[in-house]
DNA sequence: AGTATGACAGTCA
DNA sequence: CTGACTGCCATAC
């Protein structure tokens, strides 16, 4: 393959520092990046992820706290399962409680 | 080099 | 309030 490697390698590695029970969104990761408006490349980045059985991609969420892609992980509602196992409830593909369970890397990993 | 796509976001009707 | 389109950035073909 090509190297596509460094926009996608910056997402997995963001991804992959989610603690347990926290969620992210892609614009927040997209405005880490330095790229606000490339939200939507975060999403394709972790649709490469699955390449990564590392990056906990059913953490990561859309701004409204909906699990936009989780018919892509399995086809089922496997993303949210997973999310469930975290202690994060999901009703109707949405996030509950989803602002106390957002995590911000601008926050984290730069105030750290 | 150009076109098409993508798990979004924001604005307009 | 709900539905649809455009915009933006980067990767793949």
């Amino acid at each position: 393959m090509m190297k596509e490697e460094g926009f996608f390698e910056k997402v997995y590695e963001i991804v992959r520092q989610i603690p347990y029970g926290r969620v992210t969104t892609y614009g927040v990761i997209a405005n880490f990046l330095g790229t606000p408006r490339s939200a939507r490349m975060v999403g394709w980045a972790l649709n490469n992820s699955g390449m990564d059985n590392s990056v906990p991609a059913h953490r990561v969420v859309n701004k409204n706290g909906i699990l936009t892609g989780k018919h892509y992980f399995n086809g089922t509602n496997l993303m949210q399962q997973l999310l469930e196992n975290e202690d994060i409830k999901v009703e109707d593909n949405q996030i509950i409680d989803f602002e106390n369970k957002f995590w911000n890397p601008l926050k984290e990993l730069d105030s750290q």
